[in-house]
DNA sequence: CGTACGTTTGACGTCCTTCAAGTTGGGTGG
DNA sequence: CCACCCAACTTGAAGGACGTCAAACGTACG
C-alpha cells in the first residue's frame, strides 16, 4: 500500500508555469500505452488514477537519477523531455534516448539493482511517480496493462537498436536528419505537432552528445540542411520545411516505431 | 498445445557435427536465467522440457529472420553466435548485438507484428524454439520465470545501450577493445572460455559491422592491439594477454551487464 | 592443386574534430 | 527601458582518425 491518499500531490523543483491540465498529461500516457492493445475503460482508470498520487517537477538541467542509484520508483514523463545518458571515465558524454510525455522512464526498476545509466532533465520536467507494491497491483490485476508496459519496452529497446544504427552508420547530416524524423514522428503520434513544427529543446550541443558528434559540427550541418531546405531549428522549435526530402536524407524507416 | 510429443527432435540444416550433448546446451539457458532468481527445481525442469521438443538448425553466415518477417517462435541459442543486425537502403550494414549460447531471441515475437531487424548465424547455430501457447504457459504458471525471462530482456537492453556509447563515444582502438571484454564476460559467465581465450568466430569484416568501422580500418587496430601485448586473434579464437590493460583500454565498467 | 575467402598493405582522400576566437540573443537587474 | 551578462551559437584554420580503392598475400578446404 501507498502512504499517500489519492488526489495527493507532492510536487518538488521550482517551476510551476504550467497551465497544461493534468488530465491531458495524463492521457498521453493512455495514448502511448493504449494505441495497440484497446484498454477496456476500467483499466485505463486504474493507471490513470494511480499517475496522480504522486507528481513531481525538476528543473531544467538537472538530473533525476543518477548511474549507481537504486531507484525506488518507476517515473512516468508528464511534460517535458528527459535524457537517458552515460559519461565515460574522462568526460565524454552519450545521449541513449530521448524520453518525451507519455514514456516511462524504468520499467527495470525493481528487477535490476541499480542503473546502469542516468536520467537528465533537459527541459523543467514534470513526472508521475508509481511504488513498487502499487506497480505490481496493476499489473497482476491486468493482462493487457502488463502486456502495454511490456510493448511500451520493447519499443523502447527497438528505438535503442535504431540509435546504434544511426551512431555506427550514418554521416553527419543524416544522423541528424534522422534524430528529427524520428522526435517529429514520435510528438505527431501524441498529437504534439503543430502545422509542420514541433518543440525541439534539445541545443546544438545535445544533438552533438545525442548523435556521436561535435557541436561544431553539428552547428555546421544544420547550416547545410537549412540551406537545403529541409528544416529550420530557431527559439527551442524545429520546423520542417520538406518532409519527404528529409525522411529520404535520414533514411527513415518509421516501422521501428511500432506505432 | 504444440503437436511434438517431448523428447521429439527436429533438425533442419546440414551440420551434425555437434558432439556436446544436449543438456549441457540447455543449462547455459538456466545459467543465463536463474543466475539471479533462484528457481525451483520444478520451474527449471518446465522449461528444460520444452526447450528439447523442438530444435533446429542452421549453417554459418545464413539468415534465421529477416526484417520484415512475423515471427512465430521465441528461439533460444543453444550452441553458435547469432547476429542481429539491420541494413540501409545502400547496403550499409550494422551489427547490433550479438547472441551467445543461453540467450533468448526474441520474446518479442508475440507482441510486436513484424521483426524491425534481422538475425542471422555467424556459425553454424543451434537453437530451441517453443510456440507461443507453451511459451504463456510457461510464463503463466511461475512467477519467477517470467521474471527471469524479464530481467534478461532488460539486460538485453542494457548492452544495446552500451553499445550506442560504443560507436558514439569510443574511438576505434576502445571500441574493439570493448566488444573484446563484454564477449569475453559474457562467455565467462557461462564459462565458457579456457584460461585467458575464447571462441571468436567474427571475421574482421564483421567487428567491422559491429564497430561501425571498415575491416580496413579493423585489421590496422588489431595490429596495434597485438603490438600492444593486450590481445592476439587467431583462427577464431580470441586471447586476452592483458586483462587489465585491455580493460583499461576499453574503459570495460562490466556493471551494465548486470552478471 | 586450384579456388575462394579472409587478411594485409599502401597511397590518398574526406569527414569530422580540435582549438580558439568571435557574435548573437534572451533574460535579468538597475 | 536600457545595459549587461551568460549561454548558445557561429566562424576559421589546421590536424587527425578513419574511409576508399586497389592490389597482393595467406591459408583452409574441396
Amino acid at each position: 500500500m501507498v502512504a499517500l491518499k489519492p488526489g495527493t500531490s507532492v510536487a518538488t523543483g521550482v517551476r510551476g508555469a504550467h497551465n497544461r491540465p493534468m488530465e491531458m498529461s495524463r492521457s498521453l500516457i493512455a495514448r502511448n500505452l493504449g494505441a495497440h492493445s484497446r484498454f477496456e475503460t476500467e483499466e485505463l482508470m486504474a493507471i490513470e488514477a494511480a499517475l496522480g498520487r504522486v507528481v513531481r517537477s525538476v528543473e531544467a538541467r538537472r538530473d533525476i537519477l543518477r548511474e549507481g542509484d537504486a531507484p525506488q520508483t518507476i517515473k512516468f514523463v508528464l511534460e517535458g523531455w528527459v535524457s537517458r545518458y552515460k559519461e565515460l571515465p574522462d568526460g565524454r558524454r552519450q545521449i541513449l534516448s530521448l524520453m518525451i510525455p507519455g514514456d516511462i522512464c524504468d520499467a527495470n526498476a525493481f528487477i535490476l539493482e541499480e542503473m546502469d545509466h542516468s536520467l537528465g532533465a533537459i527541459t523543467t520536467v514534470r513526472y508521475a511517480e508509481i511504488g513498487r507494491e502499487e506497480f505490481d497491483a496493476i499489473v497482476a490485476s491486468s493482462l493487457n496493462m502488463a502486456k502495454a508496459l511490456w510493448r511500451s519496452e520493447l519499443v523502447t529497446a527497438s528505438i535503442q537498436r535504431e540509435w546504434t544504427m544511426s551512431v555506427g552508420q550514418r554521416t553527419a547530416p543524416e544522423r541528424i536528419s534522422h534524430l528529427f524524423c524520428e522526435m517529429y514522428a514520435r510528438l505527431a503520434g501524441l498529437g504534439l505537432t503543430q502545422g509542420g513544427s514541433c518543440e525541439f529543446p534539445l541545443t546544438q550541443a545535445d544533438i552533438g552528445e545525442a548523435t556521436g558528434l561535435t557541436s561544431v559540427h553539428v552547428n555546421r550541418t544544420l547550416q547545410a540542411l537549412r540551406r537545403e531546405g529541409l528544416v529550420e531549428l530557431r527559439a527551442r522549435r524545429l520546423h520542417v520545411l520538406d518532409h519527404d526530402r528529409l525522411r529520404e536524407k535520414a533514411m527513415f524507416a518509421p516501422s521501428y516505431l511500432h506505432l
